[in-house]
RNA sequence: GGGCGGGUAGCUCAGCGGGAGAGCACCGGCCUUACAAGCCGGGGGUCACAGGUUCAAAUCCUGUUCCGCCUACCA
């Protein structure tokens, strides 16, 4: 036929590179810098320089590139903005991995050579998930790839720093934060990854001084107890009010601790008394504040027991712990031992045990921040998706403590802050100062610090549009239209970029926030390396096609619950990219005549197949256009999948065949029609899901004028719902699925063509079989249909099976080719079948509360079924019936 | 301790006030000229448990229980 034959089987390798080579040539992806009437826009979450494609990554952006495409599809002026994170302490400590195994250390280098080192690592190996968002189909607008260290977006940093510094909403001080003995640096409360360890809640005596009296307190931590200043108990608690102004003896060291009431205390928890610990303890670090203790340190920022620790001096943190209990217990003051489950902090990127140490940080004051950001989605101006991840929003920001920005490593922006030399000043400033605001003297020296990593990815949505300059792209894409993200980071990052967003922009980020769920393995376990559970991405794309992978996230991607992928999964859905090759194969001969074809609102007396397939088709857009815009991609997946193969393929591929090789060339051409119409559709509706298999198959259909990419998305057309179309073409299913279910219940071959009669019960019944009984006859594989009117009487050949759909009865003979009993034994199941089903709606429609209280439609449709169950009760009760007389029983 | 999500077919999960569904797996039959990665047919579930609301509950409410996650200054 003209036409190039496509391999039975689809191969995405080729075709998948081809196509994107091609949007990228053709640049498909770009945004128009210039308003239009219409926005839409999304800012990637930015990967990590270090990082390489896991399913996280392949789920989020799967997922946004639907939006993304469907949008665009849908005459939006649409930008997707992509680009990368530097990922401070990640990235550093991929850097120092390769300088230890050169036998370096980065001190070695020094600050500015390790800079340096990063930046090449960075130009050579970072940023290989860039190319493989680009396997995954992402149509980014990659000619605007921004990374949060380039010039730009540092520019960025440093004018948020300053104007918050001014406002005063960031400052510096002497506060207790969580410390990584390993990375060497200060990390946020968000950065400490709580787990429970097994420990023990040792029982300590300390004598009270001048008396003979003792106070037991109970620690995890007994190595602390160096640096102990206090003594607090519940003012309430009667064991040990009494005490509360003297002082105890701190064992071993001698110090003299000062008893102190404060109802932090829990009178139940161990032995009702804390020791206090001001410089290792957050808690006690608060009660050194409230009751103005003394504070003191005896552990360095290595962890290891400092000058101030006695003859325990330069052991580490935990060879302190027992060296201590062992002298405690050799000198009496050990009482007790307890087994304790204790919660355990860890560093999220190198998962050594966080110290809480005190240091001179930086912090964003989040207080006045948290407010707004709060507001704007009580207010609405910012929705999350799902809802109920506001309720965790709201807490949060109503817990918010302050922010610990400073971070002590090299890789990052630095912050902008020099100190005089000369007369102490703090100077913060846009550029490098020359000389000190107060005394004007030139010897300032820069903070060492940088800031944390998410300090810069907060403001993301706007400094990756050219801000603090107002660009035009900021004025045609801020807001952002939403943001794609897991609930992972919805406070390290979401719920930042709202802080910064509201007050650097004066508007919220992002109009919608959507959260999607976890990808997991098969057993719910969290994909990671050190499991070896992980599905790799790439691997996954190579072997059974991008397509079929990203059909499957976005099948499984249904809201609040996590997913749980497995190979099976996606191979089946690779079945479905080439169920779809395979349709198109079949339909593509039939298109040549392409200009030829009538349009689909042109069409003469289409048959009822056609009506119900453009029906049919209607609603699909529907569900699959809802199911987008409420991000609820797993419908919008199953609607397709369902619709193409089992309405289009099972169905309208299978009957068209009849006109299709027929003698009538207007029903056939008009076949084509529809044929290419809803091939085309599909292809359009699929695309923002499996981009490149349906820009293939769309590129094949003859004089088609445009790439898929470029749309338009189908839309719903009212005058094709058809539901008199389709109540007609469900009886012609039914009657041809009775047919097919009696021949393989009795056991009979596919291939054995059966004579049919069939009784309707309605003149429309009758004209609806009679006008397509072509189609009857074909997919029923029926020999000889025989149609009577209604209420005819028909002579039926006593040996005949019976079934019955809608009302319209059908008899198959069967003559001398089948057991009567095994005719029994099928009807006997379907009408328990049937008459089960008939009393559950026979006891409701003799419910008189029923009829009087439930909604009218609810009624009528009950008595709508009992006609049906009724009717069909009573055909195959009276096949049952004449099957036993036959057997003579 | 507080919060959130979940317990529906063998497995993975939709459905969330009116006929228990899908995919995979399973059973039977087919190389029917787009597709065996396919076609046709079929079996399979007191929707965790207990109460309640309602004419009607897998679906709403309460409690119990089990699992998962987030969060937290009981050392």
């Amino acid at each position: 036929m003209g036409k190039d034959v496509l391999p039975k089987i689809y191969d995405p390798g080729e075709i998948e590179e081809k196509w994107y080579s091609f949007w990228q040539d053709k640049k498909l992806f770009r945004a128009g810098e210039e308003k239009t009437s219409k926005e839409y826009s999304i800012v990637i979450p930015p990967p990590n320089v270090t990082g390489s494609l896991h399913m996280g990554h392949a789920l989020n952006n799967t997922l946004q590139d639907i939006l993304i495409r469907y949008h665009r599809m849908n005459g939006y002026n649409t930008l997707w903005m992509p680009g990368m994170d530097h990922a401070g302490i990640a990235t550093q400590n991929v850097v120092e991995r390769q300088l230890a195994q050169e036998g370096l250390k980065r001190e070695d280098l020094g600050r500015e050579k390790f800079i340096e080192r990063v930046w090449t690592w960075k130009e050579h190996s970072g940023g290989v998930i860039i190319n493989q968002l680009k396997r995954l189909g992402c149509s980014c607008d990659w000619d605007r790839e921004r990374f949060t260290m380039d010039e730009g977006l540092s520019r960025a940093v440093r004018e948020v720093f300053v104007r918050l510094y001014e406002d005063g909403l960031v400052y510096k001080g002497d506060y207790i934060v969580n410390w990584c003995p390993r990375c060497h640096t200060a990390l946020s409360d968000l950065e400490v990854e709580h787990e429970d360890a097994s420990g023990s809640l040792w029982h300590i005596r300390y004598p009270i001084e001048g008396s003979d009296e003792k106070v037991v307190v109970a620690t995890t931590r007994p190595e602390t107890m160096l640096g102990d200043t206090a003594v607090a108990v519940n003012p309430n608690d009667p064991r040990y009010s009494h005490l509360i102004g003297k002082h105890a003896i701190l064992p071993l060291v001698g110090r003299r601790l000062r008893v102190i009431g404060d109802p932090i205390v829990a009178m139940d928890f161990g032995t009702g008394a804390l020791k206090v610990t001001p410089s290792h303890d957050l808690t006690d670090f608060e009660l050194s504040v409230r009751h103005n203790l003394d504070r003191v340190t005896v552990m360095d920022f290595h962890g290891r027991i400092n000058e101030r620790g006695i003859h325990f001096k330069g052991m580490d943190r935990y060879e302190c712990r027992k060296a201590i209990v062992k002298e405690l217990e050799e000198k009496g003051f050990l009482l007790k031992i307890e087994p304790y489950t204790v919660g355990l902090g860890r560093c999220y990127r190198c998962k050594d045990v966080v110290e809480p140490l005190i240091s001179k940080q930086w912090f964003v004051k989040t207080g006045p921040l948290a407010a707004e950001a709060l507001k704007a989605v009580e207010t609405g101006a910012t929705r999350i998706v799902p809802e109920h991840w506001t309720k965790t929003y709201y807490d949060w920001m109503n817990n918010i403590r302050d922010w610990c920005i400073s971070r002590q490593i090299w890789w990052g922006h630095r912050v902008p802050a020099w100190t005089c030399e000369d007369c102490g000043t703090i100077v913060v400033s846009r550029q490098d100062p020359v000389e000190c605001t107060s005394c004007k003297g030139s010897r300032l020296v820069q903070e060492t610090d940088v800031l944390d990593t998410w300090f810069s990815s907060a403001l993301w949505p706007f400094s990756t549009m050219g801000w603090p300059d107002r660009s035009e792209l900021l004025k045609t894409f801020y807001p952002t239209s939403c943001l794609v993200t897991g609930f992972d980071i919805l406070f390290f990052w979401v719920a930042r970029m709202m802080m910064m967003g509201i007050k650097f922009m004066d508007d919220v980020p992002f109009k919608d926030v959507y959260i999607h769920a976890l990808v997991r393995d098969e057993s719910g376990k969290k994909m990671s390396k050190s499991l070896g559970n992980v599905i790799d991405p790439l691997e996954v794309m190579d072997r059974l096609g991008t397509d079929a992978f990203r059909f499957t996230l976005a099948a499984l991607a249904a809201q609040g619950r996590d997913i749980r992928l497995s190979e099976s999964r996606i191979e089946g859905y690779r079945n479905f990219m080439n169920k779809i090759w395979n349709a198109a194969r079949f339909a593509l001969p039939y298109l040549d005549s392409g200009e030829g074809l009538p349009a689909i609102d042109e069409l003469e007396s289409p048959s009822l197949s056609e009506q119900w397939i453009l029906s049919r088709l209607n609603a699909t857009i529907r569900e699959v256009r809802e199911g987008i815009e409420t991000f609820r991609f797993n419908d919008a997946a199953q609607a397709l999948y369902q619709f193409t193969w089992h309405e289009f393929c099972d169905w309208y591929i299978e009957q068209t065949k009849i006109p299709l090789s027929g003698e009538d060339s207007v029903a056939a051409t008009r076949s084509a029609a529809v044929l290419r119409h809803v091939l085309d559709s599909l292809m359009r509706l699929l695309h923002p899901f499996i981009p490149f298999i349906t820009e293939e198959v769309a590129s094949k259909i003859p004089s088609n004028g445009s790439t898929v990419i470029n749309g338009p998305f189908p839309t719903v057309d009212a005058a094709l719902d058809n539901p008199e179309a389709e109540r007609k073409m469900g009886t012609l299913m039914g009657l041809i699925s009775a047919v097919r279910n009696i021949r393989a219940e009795m056991n009979l071959s596919p291939a054995k063509q059966l004579p049919v009669i069939v009784l309707p019960s309605s003149t429309e019944e009758q004209s609806v079989v009679e006008e397509d009984r072509r189609m009857v006859v074909a997919l029923g594989r029926i020999s000889d249909l025989t149609l009577s009117n209604p209420g005819e009487a028909v002579e039926v050949p006593r040996m005949s099976a019976t079934a019955v759909t809608g009302e319209m009865r059908i008899f198959v003979p069967l003559e001398g080719i089948v057991d009567p009993d095994a005719e029994i034994a099928r009807l006997e199941k379907e009408l328990a079948k049937i008459e089960k089903e008939l009393a559950g709606v026979q006891k409701k429609l003799s419910n008189e509360s029923f009829l009087a209280k439930a909604n009218p439609d609810a009624v009528q449709k009950q008595k709508d079924r009992q006609a049906e169950l009724s009717a069909k009760a009573a055909g195959l009760g009276e096949g049952l019936a004449k099957m036993r007389t036959l057997k003579g029983l």
